[in-house]
RNA sequence: GGACCACUAGCUCAACUGGCAGAGCAGCUGACUCUUAAUCAGAAGGUUGCAGGUUCGACUCCUGCGUGGUCCA
């Protein structure tokens, strides 16, 4: 155990010793550190009771200063000797990282800081370790992950951004409620994972002696209740893809997936574009947003370009005229693309897009038209049944959301799953799987519809102006510490 | 998975080309009844991420490992 915690277990004992509690209960705040300052004038005098962690101490002989630092920001206390009479020991038993309720009176000092008084103190909770330093905070990344509780008390920033986490969540739900969408739960554990190309998580159900799978996405649960006729729904909850970690990657993630019976893609960006400006709207409070020195304006509409036209705008390639697997292989060659000896046109065109277009899209812009081999659950294109009616929202380089006209042909959607379960039994752990359950509740009728998911983290990211996925997760996924 | 970088006191950081491990904050002792990064005086605090190696001598050079970060796949 450290000097420091032995030294502050002792003034626990010393505490108790006296008959004072150092791990209070109840205390019955009257006033925010906020409000006080805000209110002052009609305060000025009154009594009030605070309550909070102490972030730092001025002692001065038979007097001395505290801050105060709660939810909604910091207050200075004032404890004198002369008031306080024998609980002035108290002030000089405390320390830094304290939580303490405070009863005193609001009044201004001569350097004019707006302060309280202390009449009485109350421990709430000791503190037995020592805070991180007060002036530069807590830097390292590491620990202010695997301590976040640490991050929040001493880097205001950090608690700011959860803040408008929640805040842009919220907002979100709101529009969507307000539109007439349900938000719904469906199964995190599935025994089939579908929705989305990535490798899941296996876990094990000990009773029905079965492995279930975390949801890589619930897109085919949320389409099964279009079946059943809820026609308006959504779903915010976290995903699970077991691939690497980077500053755009975390394991477990949140989605917000959105289905709307009789809908198609072009639907779906309208509602991408007045959902997203809705939000950065309400949350910013102005549609131009900074990301790391770089202006985003969301207001609507984005520029909408196909793929394959961006492609050809960025590189002079013209895939169009490409027909097929054999030939898109030549050309992949030829641009020094390191491909499988199966991909296929449509995962070249992507190969090729990921290359040449990503990086050029700055401004929020829909990019649709995606070719067939990679949208295993798009409803083809009427007039080219090579692609399909599906697009994703790009800005700052990144994706940031994904919508289709879902496709709802039954014979269709068994065509695509067996197309996905030969690339499987080549090795692929990617691929989409069978799932008989999904076919059969299509073989009911789904009705035509539009499907979009929006990564809530990223979007966070962006209007946080964070860089790193982790920034706006409270607990990322780290390593365990061995000892 | 690969490359590169980082890891020194509770926290933030120093330590030249290999030559006595140091400062600020926090903590401790003392002074100080309107300070605010309070001030002043004093004492204390270290397995330099871990394990090896080279060397008279390693925070520093080499190898391996761990954790984290950035970029790439």
């Amino acid at each position: 155990m450290h000097e420091l915690t032995q030294v502050r277990l002792q003034k626990v004992n010393e505490l108790r010793s006296k008959g004072i509690e150092p791990y209070g209960g109840r205390f019955d705040r009257t006033k925010f550190a906020r409000e006080i300052k805000d209110e002052f004038e009609s305060l000025e005098g009154k009594e009030v009771r605070v309550a909070g962690r102490l972030m730092a101490k001025r002692g001065h002989g038979k007097a001395g200063f505290a801050n105060l630092q709660d939810p909604s920001g910091n207050i200075q206390l004032y404890f004198k000797s002369d008031d306080l009479g024998e609980q002035y020991e108290l002030y000089e038993k405390c320390d830094i990282g304290d939580i303490v309720g405070i009863e005193g009176r609001v009044f201004r000092t001569k350097r004019g800081e707006i302060s309280v008084a202390v009449d009485r103190m109350v421990y709430l909770a000791k503190s037995l370790n020592p805070l991180p330093e007060k002036w530069h905070g807590l830097k390292d990344v590491e620990l202010r992950y695997r301590q976040r509780y640490l991050d929040l008390i001493v880097n205001p920033h950090v608690r700011e951004v959860f803040i408008k986490r929640s805040k842009i969540i919220r907002s979100m739900r709101r529009y969507l409620d307000d539109h007439g969408f349900l938000e719904v739960e469906t199964p995190m554990m599935q025994p089939i994972p579908g929705g989305a190309t990535a490798r899941p998580f296996i876990t094990h159900h000990n009773a029905l002696n079965m492995d279930l799978y975390l949801r890589i996405a619930p897109e085919l649960y949320l389409k099964r209740l279009l079946v059943g006729g809820l026609e308006k729904v959504y779903e915010i909850n976290r995903n699970f893809r077991n691939e690497g970690i980077s500053t755009k990657h975390n394991p477990e993630f949140t989605m917000v997936e959105i289905y709307q019976a009789y809908a198609d893609y072009e639907v779906m960006m309208e509602l991408s574009e007045n959902l997203i400006y809705h939000v950065v709207m309400e949350v910013l409070g102005t549609p131009v947003v900074e990301y790391q020195g770089v202006k985003l304006d969301f207001t609507p509409p984005w520029e909408r370009i196909t793929m394959l036209d961006a492609i050809k705008e960025y590189s002079g390639i013209d895939l169009a005229t490409v027909a097929d697997d054999q030939e898109a292989r030549s050309l992949a060659r030829e641009l020094g693309l390191e491909m499988d000896g199966n991909a296929t046109r449509g995962e070249i065109i992507n190969a090729i897009f990921e290359e040449k277009v990503e990086p050029h899209l700055i401004q929020p812009t829909f990019i649709y038209g995606y070719p067939v081999e990679i949208s295993p659950l798009a409803k083809r294109n009427r007039d080219n049944p090579q692609l399909t009616d599906r697009f994703e929202i790009f800005a700052m380089n990144r994706e940031l959301g994904n919508a289709f006209s879902e496709l709802n042909d039954p014979i269709d959607q068994r065509k695509r799953f067996e197309m996905q379960m030969a690339k499987r039994s080549r090795g692929d752990s990617e691929a989409h799987m069978m799932d008989e359950d999904y076919l059969n509740a299509l073989s009911y009728g789904m009705p035509s519809a539009g499907g979009l998911g929006i990564g809530i983290d990223r979007l966070v990211m962006l209007l946080t102006d964070s860089p790193s996925i982790r920034d706006v997760i409270l607990f990322p996924t780290l390593r365990p510490l061995r000892d």
